[in-house]
RNA sequence: GCGAGUAUGGUGAAGGGGUUAACACGGUGGAUUGUGGUUCCAUUAUGCUAGGGUUCGAAUCCCUAUACUCGCCCCA
């Protein structure tokens, strides 16, 4: 048998709702803050990976699904959302907008030739947005904002939010040696891994789990201490706009990112579940104030970051938190025999046009079957149709949870189902408790404790 | 890239060399030929991830491959 390949899924079921379901609530959240879909090709040229993300990141040194295309041209499958859409900024040059910033949300798949593990997969899916051409830190607070934002949206509490800042370049390069300075007495002490750390990317030296409670780290030159002055007034604008906005936050000066392109503020948004491992940072992101220049565009400043999909239902299915998913259908219809399979099917179509969700028996089931496949469908009526039905344009319908039947004229029946359908209350209540009428679902703010 | 564990029907699984692969759920048919979710009966894997080996005999032991799960590195 063929099967998929490693570290792939597919998605359907229960899963496939909730994905869905996901997709349309981000969408509608980030459409009132007035960010513009953008989507690009899921192969790029290499080099423009290699430019972006680094050459020296583990993302683009070992992890990127590389091929030559027909025409001998080098591709790679995006490891990451950023690169391609700075490419597409500066191709389609968006920086002649002349309503600035230019801000963009993106959904679509990353490859990364990794490990699979617990949220991590080899094909996988990202939300992320990014904003160009503007440097002002409320920019970067509102960006956090809108993953805060999502997380709350979804009912999510368990999260915690960590920001740092790296500074400008010049800043973050005094700090580099710095740390230097300060590890090469010590590397003996150090894991193998920091030993590694150390030529490659010193500043991910201050992430590590393993040294991570020795004093060495502890009493590390601290990059707050290395920070121009205008880093410094940028990360407390940021800070103070989250304080307005009512985020709390915890500043981290251990957090570095992966990437070579963040400048300044840099952020993760993490679960907050113990033992939750690899899967725990749902969100990160950052500034990235040289990237469209190092792809080759104009210099202008950029912010964003990427969610990831899978970690995200992890996360949900972790926190128990159930999303207002319709399941069910209105309407499950069983024609009795086959004389009348083909009016069965037109009364079917008809009321799918007048916008019910209706079922129909494909499998010629008998009549017991056909209500147990119709509690299957958790349906809200059954319509019962024979050939009595059909002579004398009338549909046998079935309250499915009442049990009671009608006898109804077949040009009265979308009037029927309506009224029925509307009066009935098929709405989940609220469990919250705090009296609070609503149906229980989580795309909006009602101010209960479900929420 | 490194490390650990697992692999038996649609599902959860038992069996650790000896003839028809236990049990449960689910499915289908019937008891009840136009009214179900209870009950009862019947039926539901010529096959135990794949390939090779040991053996008179392999789901069971050995080897290899593959997949899955979980760590590490790194990341969303």
């Amino acid at each position: 048998m063929i099967q998929k390949p490693k570290g792939t899924y597919d998605v359907f079921g229960d899963y496939g709702k909730k994905v869905l379901y996901l997709e349309m609530l981000f969408q509608s959240l980030i459409e009132k803050y007035n960010y513009e879909f953008l989507r690009t090709p899921i192969f790029e040229a290499t080099e423009l990976f290699h430019r972006g993300v680094g050459e020296t990141t583990d993302i683009v040194s070992k992890e990127t699904y590389d091929f030559l295309d027909r025409g001998e041209r080098k591709m790679t499958l995006r490891p990451e959302g950023t690169a391609g859409i700075v490419r597409s900024f500066i191709e389609n040059k968006m920086y002649g907008n002349p309503s600035m910033p230019v801000k963009t949300w993106y959904y679509g798949p990353m490859f990364r030739y990794e490990r699979p593990q617990a949220g991590r997969y080899r094909e996988f899916y990202q939300l992320g947005v990014e904003v160009f051409g503007t440097d002002d830190p409320l920019m970067d607070a509102e960006v956090i904002s809108i993953a805060v934002n999502f997380y709350k949206l979804l009912g999510l509490k368990d999260v915690k939010v960590r920001i740092n800042s790296l500074g400008d370049s010049e800043s973050r390069s005094n700090y580099r040696e710095a740390l230097l300075a300060y590890f090469k007495p010590h590397l003996d002490k150090l894991c193998s891994d920091c030993n590694e750390r150390y030529g490659k990317n010193p500043l991910r030296i201050l992430d590590c789990k393993v040294d991570h409670d020795l004093d060495i780290m502890k009493n590390a030159p601290k990059m707050s201490d290395y920070l121009s002055n205008e880093s410094i007034n940028h990360f407390e604008q940021v800070k103070d706009y989250l304080d307005a906005n009512g985020i709390s936050y915890i500043v981290d000066d251990t957090l570095v990112r992966g990437l070579d392109y963040y400048t300044n503020t840099v952020f993760e948004v993490e679960a907050d579940i113990p033992g939750f491992g690899a899967n725990s940072v749902l969100c990160a992101g950052g500034r990235y104030n040289h990237l469209v220049e190092n792809i080759g565009g104009p210099s202008t400043p950029g912010v964003g970051f990427a969610l990831g999909m899978e970690r995200l239902i992890n996360v949900l299915e972790a926190s128990n938190i159930s999303l207002n998913i319709e399941n069910g259908i209105d309407l499950y219809v069983i024609p009795m025999n086959e004389i009348v399979k083909s009016y069965a099917f037109d009364v079917t179509n008809k009321l799918r046009m007048s916008g019910f969700k209706v079922e129909l028996d494909y499998m010629n089931r008998n009549l017991k079957s056909n209500f147990k496949q119709a509690d299957r469908l958790s349906t809200k009526f059954v319509a019962i149709i024979g050939e009595d039905e059909m002579a004398n344009d009338y549909i046998t319908i079935k309250n499915n949870i009442t049990k009671e039947e009608d006898k109804i004229d077949t040009a009265y029946l979308v009037n029927y189902l309506d009224e029925k359908i509307g009066q009935e209350d098929y709405h989940e209540e609220c469990t919250c408790g705090d009296d609070c009428n609503c149906d229980g679902s989580h795309n909006h703010d009602c101010g209960c404790n479900h929420h």
